[in-house]
DNA sequence: TCATGTGAAGACATTCACAGCA
DNA sequence: TGCTGTGAATGTCTTCACATGA
């Protein structure tokens, strides 16, 4: 709630077309900007666009339902300068999001619970990432025990701890009923985890230098839900 | 996005302790109050409190990790009043959120994929929300359809929108993958839906009157993995 | 005393609107 | 001309702080 970092950054990262304008100290990126950024940077090399070619900020406004000065503010707080006339080039914005959001190394992942939830995480995951892999998964089922399923090795829960510390595992995709959230989470924090995605519809208890993003599903239904009713159709 | 209802109330619904100031006309209510509401809810029905009991406004802050001022103004919002000597009667409140945020009416929901998602979607879904029941699922599988999975009538995907339109379905999930995403929500539109939660990782094009919540799985494990870097540990 | 309900302030987010530039 | 980058305006959300009442 209310998250903010302050990055510091060096220009070297920036394509500056306007290099007139150097940016100094720090600057703030809120989550909805995060979002916004990830979610141009998915349209772009989905679109099938060449990379080669531009895009105006009113184009991508389009396709990522925005507004075109949404998109300039938050490229600009990237440090991302497009031109007026070509507007953005297309591969070197992609380039820019990921110096940005990427982390400079491969990021690794775990993925506590490989029932259907997190074989789904799986299925969507696949490949999609090249800096960010799922590479640890957890289940209290022997049978999945020390097998590898989905393409990732599956690890008893008792393992946790080990297993992140080992790996130096930073984030957690937590993908189990609400009952043993809260233990798992707690045992995540101890192991050296700082984000957990949580699944579970609970609300989980972590100290407050570990960020937690809540997906709760049935919350999401229960939204949906209601707003369904007030649409005018 | 910027998504507002204007809610006409009458006063009979709520338990007002404070019942001189009436509240007239139309209220403001937005997204994120509404996913507190039902955050405040569940928490109160699995908290194991007594509903008889009563909750002052900063024990449920604690609860819901939100601080009481926030929890005041979103009781209020919904025309709920505590008294300074007891708090909030946990039983009334629960009672008061559901007349607020469920519909009078039982509503049917259908599921769209019945693959790890969908599946993992019916188990969390379960029997937990009384006023809201996955009715039907639909696949293009055809082991899977005319068959009753996880207690749900799984249809072939072709009869999607004469079941919609005969159940009268206004709500719908789509757990698919992204290739056939567009067009199924095409059809969920054609068929009457106005309200869609979509878990797969694309921008849909509805228009603006239908009402969309993305859960896109591979954002939401980006935007942890960049925040988790962020983190003092 | 202590908690509610709420006006007002503050923080944050989005959009407007225009200078400046090729 | 038609775009970008951005100060200023607007809009939305959260918190402060205090009058009120049992």
């Amino acid at each position: 709630m209310g998250y903010i970092c302050f990055i510091n950054y060096s220009c070297e990262y920036y394509n500056s077309v306007n290099n007139g304008t150097k940016m100094k100290g720090r600057s703030k990126i809120s989550e909805k900007t995060i979002e916004r950024l990830l979610l141009y940077r998915r349209i772009l090399i989905n679109s099938g666009l060449n990379p080669n070619g531009s895009i105006y900020s009113h184009q991508l406004a389009l396709l990522s339902s925005v507004t075109s000065a949404q998109v300039r503010r938050d490229l600009m707080s990237i440090g991302y300068f497009g031109s007026p006339v070509h507007g953005y080039e297309i591969g070197k914005l992609i380039e820019s999001i990921g110096e940005f959001v990427d982390d400079t190394e491969v990021q690794r992942v775990a993925l506590i619970g490989l029932g259907h939830l997190g074989r789904a995480i799986l299925d969507y995951f696949r490949g999609r990432r090249p800096k960010l892999t799922i590479t640890a998964a957890f289940d209290i089922d022997p049978e999945k025990v020390n097998r590898v399923l989905h393409g990732v090795r599956c690890y008893s829960i008792d393992q946790l701890t080990e297993v992140i510390r080992q790996e130096q595992i930073k984030v957690a995709i937590i993908a189990i009923p609400e009952s043993g959230a809260q233990e798992i989470a707690d045992q995540l924090v101890q192991a050296g985890v700082s984000g957990i995605l949580n699944y579970a519809p609970i609300k989980l208890n972590v100290p407050p230098e570990v960020y937690i993003e809540n997906r709760d599903m049935l919350l999401a239904v229960e939204k949906v839900a209601f707003f369904a009713r007030r649409s005018k159709r």
